[in-house]
DNA sequence: TGACAACATTGGAACGTTCCAATTATTAAC
DNA sequence: GTTAATAATTGGAACGTTCCAATGTTGTCA
């Protein structure tokens, strides 16, 4: 009971048929006739039949093998971790099954991590890239044909199809909202500025600041690590400079922490003194003290929708690479110094 | 350049040898000729070839899959995300990729994920049960002699291996440290009483009170649902008792909250009133306010511990069952009135 | 020169499935 | 009662690899 497998040709054999019509059963053809196949179908319960995937696939081609995998850069982070829940949600319920890999941002990792699901026969990708992949880095498989879908952080050049969150609509909205409140003077704080996040949402800041009046101020704009470490170093500096601000925009919670614990060093008091704005809307948002007033991306449909786009594009046998933009929404908490003051600025979740 | 994939024959043509050769260098077997290896691997890069696993699956023992099973309650809670990290990280040094599912309580849904593993030939697996999981759920894989670990929750009556925290030792740590805080009525909050997990935080409760001279008195021990609302509800119950008590020991982190939350309610301040023990070490017990001494269990080192005991049974090839206790420890913060006061109470973690 | 290792290489069968073309059984039509 | 059409079943080749037994190639020694 234990060495030997039960294949379809025992399964055959006990039905008094033929391994072709059992194979038949199993793919659920209408061909068969009814009395056989309830026959067969007793039969492989009887014996604990399993099917073998593998040597389907062998036959097959690789892109019916119901494998998906996923591989993202930080599973520690939550964020990801409810990302890769959306995504096995939808995978689950196509009957796929998923490889999911933590690449912890090396590149090493990730193009070992891929090589090997390949090997596996994986029928498509969902990539949330480590930092720093380039389109050279996804080359092989993109030209293998397998689809690969890129979320979270885009890569630019390569041909594949992504799905990131809206960070222009993201940082325009709370520079929106902190202007309905009479401010002013807003800066951007935080973040690496050689990577495309960061342009993307210093683009919304800089949009919204000349939508509403006021001028540009590159004195304004301080990047830091993203790291609550990197906030504190940033609210110091911008508090320096000649006309300080009055309220920030950041780059992520992480720094928006950061500069809430700056400002008490300065004996300053986040959400009445100074208003405050982040980028994600982590789990310690809503509980931190003061709550905070962030962009929330709901990571977890976006991982719905990601898995449905590749599930699209391998039904459809052809890549046709896709780009979208998940939208994002305001959540007003403390940290502005106006906790629910402006619903009307809600952006909703696409989807 | 899409459609034709390189086999192993195409390899031995354009090298001028035989397929067999070529699969001895695939294996890296010693026999095969320096200068053949060379020119087989050059031309094996050249043609952009793609190791077939699945083919090699077939004919080996569906043991050699290098793919493991893993399947957890909620990957949305911080705690299994962490336990995954663990297990990729050896899962990955050693070679192997891992299906990952989420079962979300469900029990069908396990069944469900469990059976599509194994169509794909899973060497082993890795489980962090749904509740109300039987050793009957676990019937089928057990019989087909795949190793199979069993993570966090145990399952009574299952011939499986298991990995799961002390949670007598726990709970013992949290009252020996109240109890050298000075607190004498000590309560114990929240949880199911017919889980395994319930039953082994009381005992160690139970013990440690005996251990340090307090008799037992049941109306100290108040269960609810191990939820924030249930902390609320236990704590109210706690206090409407003749001799109330002066601290508690919770359920989880979860409980602790709300308990926390039920004290401010009454006019109590939890940490200077009230001393408040979790169980768990969430990532919010840290930020929380005040920060809630707990006990903390390091998922990703369980992770990791649980992945090495899967590969060493799949090694050794016969799936001798084994249970192993990882050792967990007491993390003083505010919210027992004491930071830092105890530390001789900590409990080292193994590994 | 022949015998014997030691070393390299090889053809073919096998793994468990799918797919195709071919076959048989059943019914319908004239 | 023959033919045509439909329904149900079937054997065998194929998928890309591994493994086994067999073969070829050297070199060494008597």
């Amino acid at each position: 009971m234990k060495n030997e497998r039960v294949t379809v040709i025992d399964i055959a054999k006990a039905a008094g048929v033929s391994k072709s019509t059992v194979s038949l059963v199993l793919q659920g053809s209408p061909l068969v006739n009814d009395g056989t196949r309830a026959k067969v179908t007793a039969v492989m319960r009887e014996l604990g039949y399993v099917y073998n995937r593998g040597a389907a696939n062998l036959r097959q081609s690789s892109s019916k093998s119901k494998i998906l995998g996923v591989v993202v850069n930080d599973l520690t982070n939550g964020f990801f971790a409810e990302l890769a829940v959306g995504v096995d949600m939808v995978v689950q319920s196509a009957g796929f099954v998923q490889f999911l890999s933590n690449t912890s941002e090396s590149l090493d990792r990730q193009s070992e991590v891929i090589a090997s699901m390949r090997e596996h026969g994986i029928s498509g990708l969902i990539l949330s890239p480590a930092r720093a992949t380039t389109a050279a880095d996804l080359k092989p498989i993109v030209a293998s044909g397998i689809p690969v879908v890129v979320v979270v952080r885009n890569v630019p050049g390569a041909r594949v199809s992504s799905l990131v969150s809206d960070n222009q609509q993201g940082t325009f909205a709370s520079v929106r909202h902190l202007a309905s409140l009479g401010h002013r003077r807003i800066a951007f704080l935080g973040g690496f500025n050689d990577t495309a996040v960061f342009e993307d949402r210093l683009q919304g800041y800089r949009a919204a600041m000349a939508a509403h009046g006021m001028k540009p101020d590159d004195s304004l704009v301080v990047p830091s690590a993203p790291s609550r470490a990197g906030g504190v170093d940033a609210i110091g500096r911008a508090l320096a400079i000649d006309v300080k601000p009055t309220a920030a925009v950041c780059f992520n919670d992480a720094v928006a922490f950061g500069v809430c614990d700056g400002l008490r060093a300065k004996g300053l008091e986040p959400g009445k003194d100074f208003a405050v704005v982040g980028f994600d809307d982590v789990i310690e948002a809503k509980t931190a003290v003061p709550a905070l007033t962030t962009i929330s991306v709901d990571p977890q449909a976006m991982g719905r929708r990601a898995a449905q786009l590749l599930l699209k594009q391998i039904n459809a046998g052809k890549a046709e690479a896709e780009s979208i933009i998940s939208s994002v929404r305001l959540v007003v908490r403390s940290s502005c110094g106006a906790e629910g003051a402006d619903p009307s600025v809600k952006v909703e979740t696409g989807l």
